[in-house]
RNA sequence: GCCGGGGUGGCGAAAUGGCAGACGCAGCGGACUUAAAAUCCGCUGGCCGUAAGGCCGUGCGGGUUCGAGUCCCGCCCCCGGCACCA
């Protein structure tokens, strides 16, 4: 053992160790009853590690090395999310087939994920791009297309114009692109989609068996995507037409009041409109007005409509009112028609008030108290008295016989009754839609269809499967797919009847593949299904997942959806995959720049080219270019990306402080879920601190090695060796807790305290007696167990030096550290005497002092009755072990 | 607008209703050193005070309680999601 600390020497020893051992290769062991999945989101194979990686799998590293040590049989996989756009770009820009990109890179990150002392099984590595792989992408296509699950349609749908591809609802949310952040436009695409509507309900339904293990955002995120809203459909029948407007409300019980039925401009029913051609030139208008402004979220248009000269009766009150098309109703949610209730609507109020549509109240508030009536109830149009719709539940009137009920009672008793009259039913409806999963592009796994002539679409047969990606292909980055100019790729024969026919040229959305792909870890190399039902029932569900919190709707939801479909055909038999989920914060960072030529245009430094230096306030005082001296400015701090230039590469990282301490730091600056700000002189404390921890070790090795482990042969202990030992069981204590809710933060803390009181320990090993040397042991030997596994590395080199084998922790049969409840706490302790709840003075009693004994205690001390003035004292409250509050008045 | 999460020193952050600011960063002072680095020791919320000590202090206003950063009510602000969703 060396002196000094030298990181990269240990680092390298142990992980030379750990892959000679297959320290963490793990098998079924049906023995031990404990297991334990710990995962991590897994990476696109770009071919760099950054920052955001280091803390992701740090977070997940650390708890299934704290699982691993506690006696579970943890598994602990990584794989590559290595379908996607970049790596046809690359081939695009470069030349290089994307399949060789994509196996440099991932050859490449697994060497730094290595070199980080990750502790996967590398032996069930997976790859989305890898056939054994997406074979079952597509094995899982043809079952949801044998149960209806998968269709296609032609729909307008959104389209990135810089990748050239379609993006799903959840993909482009917000009107751009979540990849490129182009702005999405429509285009009319038939492509196939997968009916994650048909999950509406579950998705939403089984949030209650993961309430408490997901945070709540995500579940909110969730909910507000999936969009549920309950009411009713009611037709309103067309005059002097077969037709009927089939309407979506959730305020049935206000029907009484609709003065039109207003559609989307594009609705069917315009077809017969008497005015069709004005609402034809007025649908157009609006399509234009909606390409050309691309729409910034929250942006809302002016409301416009044209009246299409159809009438509908309103099937309660068999009156007659006009249907109108206007640009505020929307062809994509509920049926694309509503009816107006001005009275009861903002939306409706708005628009009747700008083309002076009658307003017609027929609720009223509950407490007639609390507001006077405000307008005649005997006049129809009463838009002057009202100054803005009243959208509150309430009281019908004017509404025929249902006139006195409640709005509550009358939606319920509305919705039955017309369902029982056969002009509509009770409804919900969801904002969610269906899948969207074809891709106009190569590198993704091929939807496994052929079109034949005569036989139209016909599924590949299983025993055909994986249809392959062929090895090349033309990438020029403009037109059609480049898999669609593969002729050999193209050009089949149908399974059916043999003709000549074509296969489907789209792939797959790679969500499909982060879908599932950590069931297929549990067996990975399983041949005949995507895995083995037995293999996956002892691993899974997954006990912790650990990721970026802007996979909340796309990934999370979809990997839901993926494990309610398999359960459906009898591959597993939960609901939910994932027990417990921890969204990271990111990983943010100062940024530097320059005024750029251009007004606005800014040049970003990365942080390495600068000089920074401080006031004592922390501030910058200045900052300069490393290359030539000049001035930069300093701006926010942002998310560490290429775009503002202000990354971090973790490679400087290991190299000048070493794996273990960059771990370190990535854990203790802040709590997981809270954005990380890296600073450079942060990282030093993490080293310091495990410097001194190191050199403890060192000096005390040698007497440690023959102290015996037994506390009952080490003799009496002196005052301060109790305290030494009451400080390493309260720690463990509070370390182990911790661990166990992820506060790694405080954690770090704990054990940064146990370490300061070791320093305050003034024995020398010379001079120890054997309780002391007994007391030191304890302390050293829980701190490195539980630094293993942030610091896994230098813990395990403490670990042998501090005379266990070569063979590692886990070999060697190395156990969490457990506590004695009884050490944990103190024998004496401080107890904050308050009079009248500020705290005055202490007393020292003992720390099992009961009520009783405390009250006395406090009573009679001189000092107390000094504090209290001769007041007279009304009451005592006494928390035992913890204070005295003396209340007097 | 609706839903969710927050607001504590110069900074990152701690605090089962019970000593606010643990731990760390930065800063200041000291030791060691020819010197620097490293290391070690001490100080470090604000105000008043030489000191002992005192007063104030967890976004704002109320409340409950012997006692509130924490619980309740009403606001303000920040972050995230959804949003002409009928």
């Amino acid at each position: 053992m060396d002196e000094r600390y030298y990181a990269e020497k240990i680092e390298e020893k142990w992980q030379r160790r750990w892959e000679e051992s297959g320290a963490f290769e793990v098998e079924i062991d049906p023995a031990r009853e404990k297991r334990f999945y710990c995962l991590e989101m897994l990476p696109y194979p770009s071919g760099f590690l950054h920052m955001g990686h280091v803390r992701n799998y740090s977070i997940g590293d650390a708890l299934s090395w704290f699982k691993r040590l506690q006696g579970f049989n943890v598994l602990h996989p990584m794989g590559w999310d290595s379908f996607g756009q970049p790596a046809e770009q690359a081939a695009i820009k470069r030349g290089i087939m994307p399949r060789e990109w994509t196996e440099q890179n991932i050859e490449h990150m697994r060497g730094q994920f290595k070199r980080m002392g990750f502790s996967y099984d590398w032996r069930r590595e997976t790859a989305a791009h890898r056939p054994d792989f997406y074979k079952w992408d597509q094995w899982f296509f043809l079952k949801m297309l044998e149960r209806g699950l998968a269709y296609k349609k032609v729909s307008a749908v959104n389209w990135c114009p810089r990748e050239e591809t379609v993006l799903s609802n959840e993909q482009s949310s917000g009107g751009v692109c979540w990849r490129c952040g182009a702005a999405v436009e429509k285009r009319d695409i038939e492509q196939w989609f997968l009916r994650i509507t048909d999950y509406a309900e579950q998705l939403l339904e089984d949030m209650r068996e993961i309430e408490g293990g997901w945070p709540e955002r995500v579940l909110t995120m969730q909910r507000n995507w999936i969009g549920r809203s309950e009411g009713a459909y009611v037709d309103f029948p067309v005059k002097d037409a077969e037709d009927v407007v089939r309407v979506f409300t959730t305020r049935i019980d206000t029907i009484y009041g609709a003065n039109a039925v207003v559609v989307a401009p594009d609705h069917p029913a315009v077809e017969q409109a008497p005015m069709r051609d004005d609402v034809r030139r007025f649908a157009e208008r609006v399509r234009a007005e909606r390409a050309a402004a691309a729409r910034m979220p929250g942006d809302e248009e002016e409301k416009e409509g044209v009246n299409t000269g159809l009438l509908a009766v309103n099937p309660f009150s068999g009156e007659l009112i006009p249907v109108w098309a206007a640009n505020y109703v929307l062809m994509e949610y509920g049926t694309g028609a509503v009816m107006s209730v001005p009275a009861h609507d903002e939306r409706d109020f708005e628009f009747a008030q700008k083309y002076s549509l009658p307003i017609r109240r027929v609720i009223e508030r509950v407490s007639h108290e609390q507001e006077q009536i405000d307008h005649d109830p005997e006049t129809e149009d009463q838009s002057v008295a009202m100054p803005h719709a009243f959208t509150d539940y309430g009281i019908l009137v004017s509404s025929a016989d249902w006139s006195g009920k409640l709005s509550a009672d009358a939606k319920r008793e509305m919705a039955a009754f017309a369902q029982q009259q056969g002009f509509g039913e009770p409804a919900t409806t969801y904002r969610l839609r269906d899948w969207g999963i074809s891709r106009q592009r190569f590198w993704g796994a091929p939807i496994p269809v052929i079109y034949c002539d005569a036989c139209g679409v016909v599924p590949v047969p299983e025993s055909d499967l994986p249809v392959l990606l062929p090895e090349r292909a033309e990438f020029t980055g403009t037109g059609q797919s480049p898999l669609a100019s593969v002729e050999e790729f193209v050009n089949t024969t149908c399974p059916k009847c043999g003709a000549a026919a074509r296969r489907e040229t789209d792939t797959m959305d790679t969500f499909v593949d982060s879908s599932w792909y950590f069931f297929r870890y549990c067996d990975p190399k399983n041949e005949r299904a995507p895995f083995d039902p037995e293999r996956v029932a002892y691993w899974t569900p997954v006990d912790q997942y650990v990721g970026g919190v802007e996979h909340a709707v796309m990934h999370l939801l979809y990997t839901r959806f993926w494990t309610k479909f398999m359960r459906d055909i009898g591959l597993l038999n939960f609901n939910e995959p994932v027990r417990r989920l921890t969204t990271q914060g990111m990983v943010v960072a100062e940024t530097f720049y320059r005024e750029g030529e251009e007004p606005g245009q800014k040049v970003y430094f990365n942080p390495s080219a600068v000089e920074v230096t401080r006031d004592d306030k922390g501030r910058v005082a200045s900052a300069v270019s490393t290359d030539d001296g000049s001035p930069v400015l300093v701006g926010p701090f942002e998310k560490m990306s290429k775009s503002v230039n202000n990354g971090v590469d973790p490679r400087e990282m290991i190299e000048a402080y070493g794996a273990d301490a960059t771990r370190l730091f990535s854990l203790f600056a802040a709590p997981v879920d809270n954005d990380l700000r890296w600073q450079e002189a942060g990282i030093d404390g993490a080293l310091r601190f495990l410097r001194r921890v190191y050199s403890t070790v060192y000096r005390w090795r040698d007497r440690l090695r023959d102290t015996p482990s037994d506390a009952s042969a080490a003799g009496e202990f002196s005052e301060a060796a109790r305290r030494l030992r009451h400080e390493t069981h309260r720690t463990i204590a509070r370390v182990t807790d911790d661990f166990e809710n992820l506060r790694y933060n405080t954690a770090v803390a704990a054990m940064m305290e146990l370490s300061n009181a070791l320093g305050d320990f003034k024995t020398t090993p010379e001079s120890a007696s054997p309780s002391d040397a007994f007391a030191v042991r304890e302390a050293l030997e829980a701190l490195v167990l539980m630094l293993t596994p942030f610091t896994p590395h230098v813990s395990e080199e403490m670990w042998e030096q501090m005379g266990h084998g070569p063979e590692g922790m886990l070999r060697g049969g190395a156990r969490w550290p457990s506590f004695d409840e009884a050490l944990a706490r103190k024998e004496q302790v401080e107890i904050p005497v308050q009079v009248n709840g500020k705290v005055r003075g202490r007393l020292l009693l003992g720390a099992d002092a009961g009520e009783d004994e405390m009250r006395s205690a406090a009573l009679s001390d001189e000092r107390v009755r000094a504090w209290t003035e001769g007041k007279e004292i009304v009451k005592v409250v006494v928390v035992p072990g913890r204070l005295v509050n003396v209340v007097v008045r």
